[in-house]
DNA sequence: AACCAGGTCTCGA
DNA sequence: TCGAGACCTGGT
């Protein structure tokens, strides 16, 4: 597919999303319920799917101008440094209901925790669609046997999860209204729903609601914020600053930011 | 084998 | 409105 640039591995393992799997040189993952084999071609990827090319280019954001974002984002010199250094780091376009009650699950945890607590969820409610590979389930699967939740090992985050996917499943969540909302008024409404705070609902807003100044603020975040500008305090205070000097694309900005962090963490690459 | 984690909620002041 | 504590438990 001529999605230029991608950079496959930057893209799917810098945290945006949980549920992509590296096997040698193929990303193995779910989208809309059909299952997607990705390698990367130079600066190009190669498609294995069932899906139209339409929907994958829509889940890779092939819409946005990438070049005017980067130089956007540039403007401001240490992720002008990240730009260079992770050349065809993407942002997704996330289902919003996968990506809402993902990051319902990832509060107060860690990443490989947070990948077991969806792959149990996902191998006990949701559709087989080949051997050991299953899809994230539908809202209803979860509300109609919430019980069956608590072998997942979601400590605290179990009640929330199952009252989010009844919501959901009642329609109690207007997705699409989200997304034709203003960024505010999305992060508004979503932090009025149990499990969801400022964190989570930047997250959602950013990954799957087309907000791209969204800016999540996590505990490490926070911290590059305060050590590199000075900035901390409540949520909404940093918040503002970082979408003030990041600008209009400042949730991408957060993707290089974040996945510059985790990187450092694991040592060079 | 302790320790810690992509936060949120609930309290008092 | 604001700051401090509690919080399930899997993965390392």
């Amino acid at each position: 597919m001529d999605l230029r640039p991608i950079d496959l591995d930057h893209t799917l393992s810098c945290g945006q999303a949980f549920r992509w799997r590296r096997t040698g040189q193929t990303w193995m993952g779910v989208v809309e319920g059909m299952s997607v084999r990705l390698e990367q071609r130079g600066r190009r990827m190669e498609v294995e799917t069932e899906l139209p090319d339409s929907r994958i280019e829509s889940y890779f954001r092939a819409d946005d101008d990438y070049e005017s974002i980067i130089k956007e984002i540039s403007k401001e010199p240490y992720v002008a440094s990240l730009v260079r250094r992770f050349p065809g780091l993407r942002l997704l376009r996330q289902d919003p209901w996968e990506c809402s009650a993902s990051y319902i699950l990832a509060t107060f945890s860690n990443i490989p925790r947070i990948k077991g607590m969806i792959e149990r969820v996902c191998a006990l409610y949701g559709e087989e669609i080949e051997p050991g590979l299953h899809a994230f389930p539908e809202p209803r699967s979860i509300s109609e046997n919430g019980a069956r939740a608590e072998t997942c090992g979601l400590g605290f985050r179990c009640q929330r999860f199952i009252e989010f996917a009844t919501r959901v499943d009642r329609g109690g969540v207007d997705f699409e209204g989200l997304k034709g909302s203003s960024y505010e008024e999305a992060h508004r409404s979503l932090v009025e729903l149990e499990g969801i705070g400022d964190k989570v609902a930047d997250c959602i807003a950013v990954f799957s609601l087309d907000h791209l100044e969204a800016f999540p603020i996590d505990v490490r975040i926070g911290r590059t914020l305060k050590e590199r500008y000075g900035v901390s305090g409540r949520y909404g205070k940093v918040s503002a600053f970082a979408r003030s000097h990041f600008g209009p694309y400042a949730g991408y900005s957060q993707e290089f930011i974040y996945y510059a962090m985790d990187r450092k963490n694991i040592g060079p690459g």
